[in-house]
DNA sequence: CGTTTGATTGACACGAGTCAACACCAGTGG
DNA sequence: CCACTGGTGTTGACTCGTGTCAATCAAACG
């Protein structure tokens, strides 16, 4: 059950067979999705957090004139909602882009977790870490990246972390996010969006056909974007870490 | 020891005495900083968590090209980076505003805490929760609210932080973040704060002689900024002081 | 007192938003 | 099977919020 997760998780460092047999047998529902479904809505206190397990959700927040902010993307093996399991009050929804299974983990089963297994626990508080350290480089990105460079930046980040969990072979993944998606993460316009990956485009930082995004050089999309994957503690970056 | 902790903490439910006579009597140095200096430096693996007794303190991260962005501000009470506590390395820095006063914690003492007493330990991953959650809400400032709305956000989160700690009477504090502080902390350039600045005072949303503020119309002010203080979990959002 | 740091102002440039079409599907239902 | 439809991507013209550059001022400081 949920494989990118333990895909993940030991990437951070080894698991007990124990552990790894727990999370395979844990009893988790899995539930489909359609496209931009909102399955976690802001003020509900939901009794179990959600596992990514195909596809590709999002946190988001909407503003009192329509506005939205997408605060962070999850890919396959992301806990959307961890901290759920503490603060009961969701400040925020979460939604998908493009179709996705998720995986419902029952709070009482995250507390068996931290009582009888330490190294998953540590493993799952690594993850709300990084969780931590992705918001933290979005918001520089927000305050002072362009918009090219924040694009740039937010293609390399899903590369590295779909690459963890085996989903982007050659430097290629499928991007599920509409343009509009795109937009609201980044705080620009649709219209802007698209402009901006046309340049991509056109100095052959990526190559996409809407459904599949390609990074023909990844050194050189790194440089444009002043992305330093340390902060992902991921392999497949430059720099080895963890 | 540490009071302003004491007194945030307690705002989130009550502590029991030997909880609070333990924070009183922890063996923490309680360090003076000089203006704007910069007392953990990215890339650290300290042994210790600071706390604000005094001052105000931010961290932030450093690009390339030299451009920096204020992640979090933090008032007395508030701990800067209890995360390090999991995750060794420090992926940004964190510097005073001002003059300033900072409790150095061991880890061991916090791993003591977590130990021995279990409410103090939720209190502190409330605390960090809230973190977060403030992290969430300065995010879609910086995707989605304009220059003028995300400073009126940010004067009346820190009104309403501040009051927790009983460090703003009358709707007035002081503020000890220079205009390029506060500019790095919204994504913009000094000048623009400038003018900004003055555009909230002209329409007579704050009076400031550059150290105080005074918010005349806290209403008012929330209303332009568009902000609801639930995120904070504290009193004093819609109704007067605490 | 010079020196420095922070606040203020003005002129100008440019990135990004807005508005408004239009093109291009993938579904859907008749 | 095809005409609708709604969602998405693409384009152009125009506006406007912010950044940049460059002075000037004021206050703190050694």
């Amino acid at each position: 059950m949920i494989n990118p997760l333990i895909q993940k998780l030991e990437s951070y460092g080894a698991l007990s067979d124990e552990e790894k047999a727990f999370l395979k047998r844990a009893p988790s529902e899995i539930r489909d999705y359609r496209v931009h479904e909102e399955f976690v809505r802001e003020g509900d206190c939901p009794g179990e957090s959600c596992v990514v397990v195909e596809g590709l959700a999002f946190r988001f927040k909407i503003l009192p004139d329509g506005k939205r902010q997408i605060l962070a993307f999850h890919v396959p093996g992301d806990f959307c909602d961890l901290h759920s399991f503490l603060l009961k009050r969701m400040d925020h929804g979460i939604a998908v882009a493009g179709r996705c299974k998720i995986a419902a983990v029952p709070h009482p089963l995250i507390q068996e977790i931290t009582e009888t297994y330490p190294r998953l626990t540590r493993a799952l508080m690594w993850d709300v870490a990084i969780d931590g350290a992705i918001f933290r480089e979005w918001m520089v990105g927000m305050g002072r990246r362009s918009a090219y460079q924040r694009m740039a930046h937010l293609f390399c980040e899903l590369l590295v972390r779909l690459k963890v969990v085996g989903l982007a072979e050659n430097d290629t993944y499928e991007l599920l996010s509409t343009q509009s998606d795109l937009g609201d993460a980044l705080g620009l316009s649709t219209v802007h969006v698209n402009r901006v990956l046309q340049q991509l485009r056109a100095e052959g930082l990526i190559v996409s056909d809407g459904k599949t995004l390609m990074i023909p050089d990844f050194e050189k999309l790194k440089e444009v974007a002043g992305f330093d994957p340390a902060y992902l503690h991921a392999r497949g970056g430059a720099s080895p870490s963890s």
